[in-house]
DNA sequence: AAGGTAGTTGACTGACTAGTAAACTATGGC
DNA sequence: GCCATAGTTTACTAGTCAGTCAACTACCTT
């Protein structure tokens, strides 16, 4: 066999599917094993519960991540492209997943958070935190947004919660009632809400 | 035995509390048996799965707050009015909730139908329902501010659909966080994205 | 007072749950 | 080539899960 096993990586990527596409508590760990084409000890090696998978799973899935933020979100970009970009992009994905899977599955970290936020602390903790990186995003993009006049918000931490509210929201909604379109116009939407003059179509 | 057994309403509401306080994946029949004081062959007698109790108790649950809604949302008060009430109550309503049981417990329906949207339709459908009846409120609130140009929102669905999502945001992060600060200014951020001018304090 | 029925009870099933333990194997460092 | 060790495998436990069932009880109608 060889040395270095991704079997660690299989385990942490088959159970953010699975739990991004059922629950936490409709995931078992024989699911996950089967997913990852692991063995329940070879899980147990790795990992020392289900609840650590998660917390280890969602720091890989943010990391997986972390680039694309970066990228969208370079202070290089006009402020709120930056945002309409972004708000496009998980239109995009969500939109793919639904066709992969059938289903719009929302937000991962929003879904989970809710479901046992009250019954384990350790993965409640790790998606608040995740939550909270992301806002950092918006919040940036908004200051520099108010910086240069384009909208008016003195609070840009403040703005960010409601634009992240805003955003978890809609996400939450096209889960529920399975309709991708919901998030069809969450670029405008995000754009009205904090103010901004309605972009013209760009071209 | 008394003739009308009040069992079957008593398994509906220890379901929505557990429901409500943990998940639907963490709620097992036996414990919402014990909760109701009830049996298992009971709980069998009344409904035919622990599916079809979810969905039963989310009805029973809305029918209760329904009398509440149509207080609040009444048509002889101003419109912003309404739903600067209707936020205040939920914040109120969750302070309570959150004192009682140590916990911020966001929004039944918006969670459990995340967690289960695409795993049971039959309570997801049931979730969807609940949803939408609340919208209405929210959209003939907006669309009566707008008439009496409070507002401007010639598309008070779409509006509506806005304020939904920003309301349900902020129930969840107010979850994930265990934070019920996260609701105090429900009422005011509501107000800001429909864009209506600043209230004073009242008094 | 008889009998039908709505409701109650406790014991049960079989499948599934997270997690364990010990034997095994391949490999890289020496 | 040898060996410690990281990783793998299989078989297992003990508890919990949703759901079943047949016997039972108290009431309402007649």
């Amino acid at each position: 066999m060889p040395r270095t096993s991704d079997v660690e990586e299989r385990l942490m990527n088959a159970a953010m599917d699975l739990i991004w596409e059922n629950s936490y508590g409709s995931t078992s760990v024989d699911a996950i094993c089967e997913k990852a084409g692991a063995k329940k000890g070879s899980f147990y090696h790795f990992f020392e519960s289900k609840s650590e998978l998660a917390v280890k799973a969602l720091e890989a899935d943010w990391q997986r991540k972390k680039a694309k933020m970066d990228d969208i979100f370079s202070a290089s970009v006009p402020p709120l492209d930056r945002l309409q970009h972004y708000f496009e992009h998980v239109y995009k994905g969500q939109t793919k997943a639904h066709g992969e899977c059938g289903a719009v599955l929302g937000c991962p970290y929003c879904s989970l958070g809710c479901e046992i936020g009250t019954q384990d602390r350790a993965i409640g903790d790790q998606v608040h935190k995740i939550l909270d990186r992301n806002a950092k995003y918006f919040e940036s993009a908004i200051r520099d947004a108010h910086a240069q006049g384009l909208i008016k918000a003195p609070d840009a931490k403040a703005k960010a919660q409601m634009l992240v509210a805003y955003f978890q929201g809609s996400l939450s909604q096209a889960r529920i009632e399975n309709d991708v379109n919901r998030l069809r116009g969450l670029a405008s939407g995000a754009l009205e809400l904090l103010g901004a003059q309605p972009q013209r179509a760009a071209k």
